[in-house]
DNA sequence: CGTGAATTACCCGTTTCCGGGTACTTCCGT
DNA sequence: ACGGAAGTACCCGGAAACGGGTAATTCACG
């Protein structure tokens, strides 16, 4: 039986690239591509593959939000995330949003073989790399890795994050936002609280990495 | 006359679904592979290819970094920058570090292999895509793409600018280095003043587009 | 050798961030 | 209906960043 594949990555290199090795076995076939989230949305509507894999990192909207949506609206797509970076929030925050399995780009081909087969067989796959990163879960205290989830805040809150990550000052952010200036501030110490971080340095590199902002 | 190729990404995957077409060409050889600067360096030491294929965004040292050295060291090897990103500032520097390409990922294959061909016999090659970033060079006046390369900064200026972008206050950063606060809060403005900044959440984000931390 | 930049260090007053507290309203889930 | 969280707004004093200025030393380059 014939696993269907679609690719979804924005490095187009990237992905005709992997199309011939994935081609090449006997029980699969790339049957669609797409660069973008909007694109994924689009072709989905279309056609539905097996399994989707799905680049953490799409330009236009976060691998999660697709995971999410895709997993509601198409419960027979099988997602399998790839991502350039080992990092136990984005395992965790996909998995949470319907992804079988978690596939570091940095692993070999072959573990993506292995990783496609099993879950359009219904299991669940992590490359190496990533069980590792994941079994000292009990034990690890790093303050990194404990960093909440983007959801841990209130829509607000994440509209002040992503502003103070861009650089406006608090009576800016007010102004833009029609608050008061203490009220951006209670917003600012709340997200802090939450996120267990201190510096405005801490609050912009996170907000880049849940991808709230670019750098 | 064959093309002795090296590849320098991170992403092993990407390495190894790459080798497949490139050797399909009747002119190409890969002969090595390198997944961090450090396997760089070390390669080069013991042979070198007529091309290498560099990220610029190798884990443990900055493609440019890698460009100079390799550059001034091996100066029969070229240079032909990948990138998943296209970003004027990058494509200065790697330019000025040597490099006698860029590509991006996003490009397709069939531009990769053009732009081998053409560092290989000793010309220059942009891909369209880059080619039409550099165009407005004239009348672009973003400040985005106006902010300067990193090294309008003196080493002193580099080492704060990271620890003040890893969260870092002021007399933390002076006990680290053993000068005044003074002193490091002299450092922050020159910086500012250097690279046209104002905020903390800015120097934040453009160190993590430099590389001199993550995100 | 002279000059400019990097590095070091301080003065000052102002603004912003920070962390403690208070309180009220609205919305949502149980 | 009730309770908790989100959102709104303020009080306070202190810390840190900010931006204006000063100055000295060292180093690299023309």
């Amino acid at each position: 039986m014939t696993i269907r594949l679609m690719l979804a990555d924005d490095h187009r290199m990237f992905r005709e690239a992997l199309r011939g090795p994935l081609s090449a076995e006997p029980d699969m076939e790339v049957i669609a591509e797409a660069g973008t989230g909007a694109e994924v949305r689009s072709v989905l509507a279309r056609t539905q593959p097996d399994v989707l894999l799905l680049d953490i990192a799409l330009p236009d909207v976060s691998g999660i939000e697709i995971a999410r949506e895709v997993t509601k609206r198409y419960p027979l797509v099988r997602i399998l995330a790839l991502s350039g970076h080992a990092d136990r929030i984005y395992v965790e925050e996909m998995l949470r949003s319907g992804a079988r399995g978690y596939v570091l780009k940095a692993a070999g081909g072959g573990e993506l073989i292995a990783g496609i087969r099993a879950v359009a067989s219904g299991r669940g796959f992590l490359c190496s790399e990533v069980t590792r990163l994941m079994m000292p879960q009990m034990i690890d205290d790093d303050t990194r890795s404990a960093t909440p989830p983007l959801s841990v805040l209130g829509k607000r809150e994440r509209e002040v994050l992503r502003l103070l990550a861009q650089g406006k000052r608090s009576a800016e952010i007010a102004a833009m936002l029609g608050i008061s200036s203490s009220t951006a501030d209670v917003h600012r110490r709340n997200i802090k609280r939450k996120l267990g971080l201190f510096t405005t340095a801490d609050l912009t590199r996170y907000a880049i990495h849940e991808g709230l902002c670019s750098s």
